[in-house]
RNA sequence: GGUGCCGUUGCCAAGUGGUAAGGCCCGGGUCUGCAAAACCCGUAUUCGGCAGUUCAAAUCUGCCCGGCACCUCCA
């Protein structure tokens, strides 16, 4: 499989520290509200990679962070008149309420900050023992970027042309900081707010150093793969490598994986613009797995542009799919032993495309269009296919949409009673052609949530 | 100022040297008592613009136009 590395910005042959394993470490949300549309492209997007990985044979080690402390969480809960504990408790289980949702499979770890404090200050007293932090005199401790000569890899970005950027140095911490490109990796306690004992004193970790600890405590001092949002390349990610490569000693994350942002209007999403939506939002008006789709519908790394109308795109090229498949398990149920079986190899190749698509950097559009190929020939050679072929090629079919995650909404239960004999009976009313009965008996199905298609092979009932 | 990204049919979106995938929408047809679903046909001589390289360019090079993002805690 090829990946598009943030670091050489190459695609790049992918290939684990071991055979079989593959490490992953997503960053996740910060708990302290609904997590927005924009938050589900990177769920939606690496669960992808994840399923398709696992389905490959591999031994998928996803771990994904929740943090649970932080200066936006501190804010809320002070506004809110809560703790931060209770914020991030509520806002953690409505974040995995959407991810279940999104049908994101949960993570195989998934840490919280405030659980890793002795694994963040562990990893802080290695920097400042190796001589790349410092405490300041406030008990802030912070990073020598400066000393750190790959600084800057994986964003690509040059210190001095960053000091140049704004009058950020001394602005910021009050003069605390040798060096204006430094950053905190722990600050020391301020009034009122949650705090940790350390060899600095009582205070939290910054952000950055709670993945370093956290992807190390459950992957490794070196894995396979980190991801996350493209914005989240600088400063996030330059300082967990800074970090980490620093106290540890070796490479870090071995492939860098950034998802490209979504945008509304072709705008970034922002709460001042006025455009900002909720996961929670949009699906209780478009569904989860319209967004699901939505996510897949276009290449990871380019920009995504949202709207209610191509959700309901997505919702109309989702139901093909999902027709398509009502149309196999009937046909399945009508099959008999003999027949062709042309489409056996029509599902060979489909998977194999399907395959080639997704090792190319996770192609999810082509891999889709794949899948719609398939639809059609699905469609085409159903009906006379043999019972064995239908039954593989449903299994197939189940497969492939399984591991982009979708048609997760599958209606599988049994038609009550009551609907077979109004089938039955109005398959009588069309023998004596009392098409007005018959109609009448349609229409009465229709209240109760069935739809009736007539096939050359009998009725077909579908619950909308 | 630095670093990147994007501009493909009405809409969404692949394709990155070999002559424009796929989905949605739309029009016509087949099937059907009607319908639904499905299938078939039709929908970009053209890929922001202009030059250039090449037998061949949406794909490479240059310039220009338009849009977006990052540059210290936003996925």
């Amino acid at each position: 499989m090829k990946i598009f590395n943030t670091m050489s910005r190459e695609k790049e042959e992918f290939l684990p520290m071991k055979e079989g394993e593959v490490r992953i470490y997503v960053c996740g949300p910060t708990v302290y509200n609904f997590i927005h549309v924009g938050n589900a492209r990177p769920l939606c997007v690496f669960d992808t990679l994840r399923r398709y990985m696992t389905w490959r044979g591999n031994d998928v080690m996803y771990v994904s962070n929740v943090t649970d402390i932080d200066d936006r969480l501190i804010a809320a809960a002070n506004e809110q008149g809560t703790t931060v504990k209770a914020l991030a408790q509520q806002y953690e289980k409505e974040y995995l309420t959407d991810s279940d949702g999104l049908n994101v499979l949960r993570p195989s770890v998934m840490p919280r900050a405030t659980e890793h404090m002795q694994d963040i200050i562990a990893l802080i007293r290695d920097i400042v023992a190796r001589g790349y932090g410092y405490v300041a005199e406030n008990g802030d401790v912070y990073f020598r970027a400066r000393k750190f000569s790959e600084y800057g890899k994986l964003s690509h970005l040059v210190l001095d042309d960053l000091e140049n950027s704004r009058e950020l140095s001394a602005s910021l911490d009050g003069g605390l900081k040798e060096d204006g490109a430094d950053f905190a990796v722990w600050k020391a306690a301020k009034p009122g707010e949650p705090a940790w004992e350390s060899p600095w004193g009582a205070g939290r970790p910054g952000w950055h150093i709670e993945c370093s600890a956290m992807a190390k405590k459950h992957l490794g001092a070196t894995f396979d793969i980190h991801a996350g949002g493209q914005d989240l390349i600088f400063p996030h990610h330059e300082n967990e490598i800074a970090q980490s490569e620093c106290a540890n000693g070796q490479t870090f994350a071995r492939y860098w994986m950034h998802n490209g942002f979504l945008n509304i209007d072709d705008k970034k999403m922002s709460k001042s613009l006025g455009n900002f939506f909720t996961v929670r939002q949009v699906a209780e008006k478009m569904g989860y797995e319209a967004i699901r789709y939505f996510m897949l519908s276009a290449h990871y790394r380019t920009p995504l542009n949202f709207s209610m109308d191509i959700l309901e795109q997505c919702k109309a090229s989702l139901a093909r799919l999902y027709t398509c498949r009502e149309n196999l398990v009937f046909a399945l149920e009508k099959a008999k032993d003999a027949g062709e079986t042309m489409l056996a190899a029509r599902v060979q190749e489909a998977r194999d495309r399907f395959c080639e698509k997704m090792d190319d950097d996770l192609n999810t559009a082509d891999a889709l269009a794949v899948l719609f190929d398939l639809v059609r020939e699905i469609n085409t050679l159903a009906a006379g296919s043999t019972k064995q072929v239908l039954a593989d090629t449903l299994e197939e079919f189940d497969i492939l949409c399984d591991v982009l995650g979708l048609l997760y909404e599958k209606q599988e239960e049994e038609v009550p009673a009551e609907v077979t004999q109004l089938v039955a009976q109005r398959a009588e009313a069309r023998q004596t052609k009392n098409w007005a009965r018959a109609d009448e008996i349609r229409d009465a199905l229709d209240a109760l949530g069935y739809t009736v298609e007539d096939t050359a092979a009998g009725p077909k009932v579908v619950k909308k």
